[in-house]
RNA sequence: UCCUCAGUAGCUCAAUGGUAGAGCAUUCGGCUGUUAACCGAAGGGUUGUAGGUUCGAGUCCUACCUGAGGAG
């Protein structure tokens, strides 16, 4: 079982301060974990993801992984962990997030998901059942059972029918995984789209699993930011208050700490990774789309109080023009930075509440945000 | 000096005599458990110049200008 120390409640909203004993090491509540799909996490290389940024674990893709390079290929190289070289904690997602992502290319059964490969149009029957035995093959730390993520609108009969399937699924992936002799954890996860009786439903009949830790999923799918962080709010509060809550694929930097405030200790995104390459940058200040002519002859950093490897040494001038370049570099300069911002935000959250001084922190970030939205209405 | 070919958006090029377009570049958006170094929108034109034929010319005719190649 997956050891969850608290450290520290925040008395008014709440929210943790813990320590996740993994078999790779201890991973500090609230977190950040940066998205490595394909056993790496775009642009940047494990020892930057340590020694730089000191990232304590990174999620990898079983759906992926599984089409290439194939998870008995991964196992007899000795595991995910050996294979991309990455000594600490491991997440695995299941696939269900491609059930979403990929919908066009998969059918939903009463068994599983049937996947047509969108690297050569391959079918290949994902269950409840093999989504753990490929997990157990990459050696992941925390895997997750197979669910169904739901795109939004949904109505409330198809998410019914949709969160009750992900239920029976997640018993049957728990049984499974309980049948492995492994130190590894496994979570189930909150679906019920945007409707609270569901996302209550499916929450108390996960609880009945005693699981590691619960995640909840099937946000950021469309619908608006209110929205998830009320079904966040609905779920968090019925799931056990001594093993962690993990949200799933959010949230922009200023949310972060919204859903902190509701309970949650883990996080992942794409959003630093992704919008890095494409030149959007998070700065305690805002963002910088480094394209736009006005960094054409700028010598600041990107935020002159980040301590990122990026921020010490260039201006955005220069990254500006590698980006308009198509140069290389700039990927790997720009997830740099944007991943050192989501780390330092959570480690900041983290030290708030450890203070107790996290309705401060919460605060604050709201007024920032109003000031900045007050900036942005008269642009558009 | 003559011959041939070519001049269309910033660049490279499309467009039976019938509403001048594309890619790239530029400017600005978007991106949330990665099918994404991706996707989208906008701006941008006296079609080298001057005439002519035609209901209608980027397209056909004449002259000139510019460039490339060839001949001498």
């Amino acid at each position: 079982m997956l050891r969850f120390e608290i450290q520290a409640v925040c008395p008014t909203t709440g929210a943790r301060a813990g320590i996740l004993h993994t078999p790779h090491g201890d991973v500090e509540t609230p977190v950040f974990m940066p998205v490595g799909t394909q056993a790496t996490v775009k642009g940047i290389l494990p020892r930057d993801l340590v020694n730089d940024l000191d990232a304590k674990i990174i999620l990898g893709n079983t759906y992926h992984l599984f089409l290439r390079p194939g998870h008995e290929t991964i196992r007899k190289l000795g595991g995910l962990h050996q294979f991309m070289n990455w000594p600490r904690a491991i997440l695995t997602d299941s696939g269900g997030f491609q059930v979403f992502s990929l919908n066009s290319l998969r059918k939903i059964t009463e068994e599983g998901v049937l996947f047509r490969s969108h690297l050569n149009g391959d079918a290949h029957m994902f269950t409840p059942e093999s989504t753990i035995d490929v997990q157990m093959a990459l050696g992941s730390d925390i895997m997750m059972v197979l669910d169904e993520c739901l795109e939004y609108p949904a109505s409330h009969e198809a998410a019914r029918v949709s969160t009750v399937r992900t239920i029976r699924w997640a018993r049957q992936a728990y049984a499974h995984f309980r049948k492995q002799r492994t130190e590894n954890a496994c979570f189930p996860i909150v679906q019920g789209s945007m409707y609270a009786d569901l996302r209550r439903h499916c929450a108390e009949k996960l609880i009945d699993l005693d699981a590691d830790g619960y995640a909840i999923g099937g946000l950021s799918v469309g619908e608006p930011r209110a929205l998830s962080l009320e079904m966040v709010e609905t779920a968090a509060e019925l799931l056990p208050k001594d093993r962690p809550r993990y949200v799933m694929g959010v949230g922009m930097p200023d949310e972060l700490p919204q859903y902190v405030a509701r309970g949650i200790d883990m996080m992942d995104c794409v959003l630093p990774s992704r919008n890095a390459r494409n030149g959007y940058l998070f700065t305690s200040d805002g963002r910088v789309v480094i394209k736009q002519t006005q960094y054409k002859e700028d010598p600041r950093p990107v935020d002159a109080s980040c301590p990122c490897y990026t921020c010490r040494n260039f201006s955005r001038a220069y990254l500006r023009h590698l980006f308009l370049a198509g140069e290389i570099t700039f990927s790997t300069l720009a997830t740099l930075h944007n991943l050192q911002r989501y780390l330092d935000i959570m480690r900041e959250i983290r030290q708030a509440i450890l203070l107790g001084k996290l309705p401060e922190l919460l605060e604050a970030v709201s007024l920032h945000v109003q000031e900045d939205q007050h900036i942005k209405k008269p642009r558009s």
